[in-house]
DNA sequence: CTTAGGG
DNA sequence: CCCTAAG
């Protein structure tokens, strides 16, 4: 509590305003914009270092009403310290982190964000206070976490990919969640696949809600260098939780459509600043861990122009962005059966991760499958018309395609998840569409009839194959290659191929897709900036991952403005006038919350650009406006009683936290503004 | 462009 | 979320 006075933070432990809002704003105007928070210790951090201080010294709880289930804490870091003396295995060190994320309260969670950092903020804070063993101990808390980094990480992903794999299991186990897909035969080939896509519902968004696991094989490569670690503490800016939530909605705006028509009305500048953004979307995840304190990835220079042309890009954006992108998936194993050979109990009804099953198989068989590309089935044919004209088609599972995905190894294995959840929600995302394959042969004539193609036939539907293959009105905007952090690609490079798609369509699909993935995935995840896995709610699956060397493999293939923009242009056309859509509701999950309250605690309200900036810089859809909305509506369901309240309740830790932010800030103000006042008062 | 607030 | 006045 010294240290607080001492270091001039207020009393709460709310962070005092330390610019002028004249002078922030004139800041602003200028060109350079520079965050003075983020190099100070932010009063909630010093509460936190100071419970966990406490904490680590068995003390129990701290004082600060923001203090709370110490005790719990206290175990977690406790249990990590022990687990490190002992020498346990490191990947019980990503679990503390699970542990963290599972916490409910404050502080806990706050370690958990940034359990690095925290760390880190022991040894240098507390050392100057008291030296001590608690010093020693967050020392080895950090240091354990880093060094165990490349040499572990193998085990790390065994255990990942034992829990997955019994995870993997108990889907099939859940045979219910098979989809059925029942089609008229006389309906064209072309109709009942994406009609059968359509009954998934938008499975990227079940996706997220299912704690359903992805399995790939060989699709996460860590560079194994040397300087794996900074030894001393990691940057201050690394408490932020920065949540990376790279839109979709970008990806169809009108910015960077590369349309036709788009072009035409937008020149090359645009695209340049979409690139930017892109840069400093992935950039980020570079730098990140090597941030010096008060250093910021989020230069001037390179953020600017993100909200330069923000206005200007709008409008084309919402004239595109909501129209829901229709989430497909990969089939890779699909089984086609008789619906009246023993599946017909199976419902249709949609429930989180029905009809997902990620093998933990490698996805390569996918790619050098039968069909090239095509998606393997097994089949059992309806012997007889017996049902007439319909062929049952039972899709046993689905599989994400081989990805690659380089990260830092400075990057925390929170980021990596994310980084993996994002490559495989992108993927599942959009961008792709079918392709029907029979006996090796593609399809082409949607028109025909399934009868015609003789995918009723028996024989013929063991050979029967979906393929997945970039759809062609899908777009994405160039990425820069160089320097580019994080990289997903999926088998070998291929040139991308325009539509008519490539003889291997999986490949094109996944890459295409792929190159999305960099710039735009689909949805939420998880900024590289949080420490932790803490958010437990849309939180990625946890993973089985590969280690796998990163070969030849090129830097994702970026489709050069691959737009026939069929679904586009025609679309804008009957919208006449642009008729500005209104953004699509994504309501906030439980971690953004987590991360607005945090950033506000910190930045206070009234700087909404900043915590923008500072938690939601990634999350483009997140405008400063949308979270100081969400911090309005949070203020007031804090307020409601539990029942009034609606949609995914957010933890009451949390709203607790957000009325005590808004009264200390509010508080904050109006002492502001008495101050001006009474200096005005002064001068006149 | 940002904030602040009403809608 | 949107819209907008005001800075």
């Amino acid at each position: 509590m010294v240290l607080q006075n001492r270091l001039g933070y207020g009393f709460n432990g709310y962070q005092v305003p330390s610019t002028p809002r004249a002078a922030r704003s004139a800041r602003r105007r200028g060109s350079i914009r520079k965050r003075v928070d983020d190099n100070q210790i932010c009063a909630f951090d010093l509460l936190a270092t100071v419970a966990g201080k406490l904490l680590l010294e068995g003390q129990g709880s701290a004082s600060s009403s923001n203090i709370q289930n110490g005790k719990e804490m206290c175990t977690i870091v406790e249990d990590s310290i022990k687990k490190e003396q002992q020498g346990a295995d490191k990947a019980s060190k990503i679990e503390i982190c699970d542990q963290g994320s599972c916490g409910i309260h404050h502080i806990s969670k706050e370690f958990s964000h940034a359990h690095i950092d925290y760390c880190s903020g022991l040894a240098s804070v507390i050392t100057s206070s008291d030296g001590s063993d608690t010093v020693d101990s967050a020392d080895k808390l950090v240091d354990g976490k880093n060094k165990n980094q490349p040499g572990n990480f193998a085990s790390k992903v065994e255990v990942a990919s034992s829990r997955c794999e019994s995870f993997d299991g108990t889907i099939e186990n859940e045979n219910k969640e098979q989809i059925n897909m029942e089609v008229p035969t006389t309906g064209n080939a072309s109709n009942s696949t994406k009609a059968d896509m359509c009954s998934l519902d938008d499975p990227a968004v079940r996706f997220r809600k299912s704690p359903a696991l992805v399995s790939l094989d060989n699709i996460v490569t860590l560079p194994l260098g040397t300087d794996h670690v900074h030894s001393g503490s990691f940057p201050a800016c690394r408490d932020d939780v920065n949540l990376v939530i790279r839109d979709d909605d970008e990806n169809s705006s009108g910015c960077t459509l590369p349309s036709t028509m788009k072009k035409a009305f937008r020149p090359s500048p645009r695209i340049g600043d979409r690139r930017i953004r892109k840069l400093l979307a992935s950039k980020y995840w570079k730098v990140t861990p090597k941030l010096k304190d008060g250093e910021n990835f989020n230069a001037d220079s390179e953020t600017k122009p993100v909200y330069h042309n923000r206005k200007t890009c709008y409008k084309r954006q919402r004239s595109q962005r909501d129209y829901p992108i229709k989430k497909r998936i990969l089939y890779d194993r699909v089984s086609v059966s008789n619906f009246d050979g023993g599946v017909s109990h199976e419902d249709k009804t949609s429930s989180p991760r029905k009809g997902f099953s990620f093998g933990a198989s490698g996805s390569a068989a996918m790619v050098h499958g039968a069909f090239g590309n095509s998606a393997g089935i097994a089949s059992r044919h309806t012997p007889s018309q017996s049902r007439d004209s319909h062929v049952k088609l039972h899709i046993k599972s689905f599989k994400v395609p081989e990805l690659f995905i380089e990260i830092p190894e400075t990057a925390t294995v929170g980021s990596l998840k994310r980084t993996v959840m994002e490559a495989v929600t992108t993927i599942l995302g959009d961008g792709l569409r079918v392709g029907v394959l029979l006996q090796g042969k593609k399809i082409r004539d949607d028109n025909k009839t399934l009868l015609q193609t003789g995918i009723s036939h028996d024989n013929k539907l063991d050979t029967l194959g979906f393929s997945l293959e970039a759809s062609p009105s899908q777009a994405s905007p160039p990425l820069c290659h160089e320097d580019h952090p994080l990289l997903l690609t999926c088998d070998a490079p291929q040139p991308l191929t325009r539509y008519p798609p490539p003889p291997s369509g999986v490949h094109s699909a996944v890459q295409h897709s792929t190159a999305d993935a960099l710039s735009d995935p689909p949805f939420t995840n998880l900024g590289n900036c949080i420490e932790s896995d803490h958010d437990s709610a849309p939180s990625p699956p946890d993973m089985s991952i590969d280690k796998s060397p990163v070969d030849s493999r090129a830097l994702v293939s970026i489709p050069e403005t691959n737009v026939e923009a069929l679904a586009i242009v025609p679309m804008k056309k009957s919208k006449r006038s642009e008729a500005v859509q209104r953004r699509i509701r994504r309501p906030f999950s439980v971690s953004e919350v987590e991360a607005l309250v945090q950033a506000v605690e910190k930045l206070g309200t009234g700087r909404w650009r900043d915590v923008k900036m500072r938690a939601f810089d990634n999350a483009k859809h997140r405008t400063y406006v949308d979270l100081k909305d969400k911090w309005k509506t949070l203020v007031h369901t804090a307020r409601i009683s539990v029942q009034q309240r609606r949609g995914e309740p957010v933890p009451q830790e949390l709203l607790d936290r957000v009325l005590a932010a808004h009264a200390y800030w509010s508080q904050q103000q109006a002492k502001q503004q008495l101050k001006h006042q009474s200096e005005t008062f002064l001068l006149l």
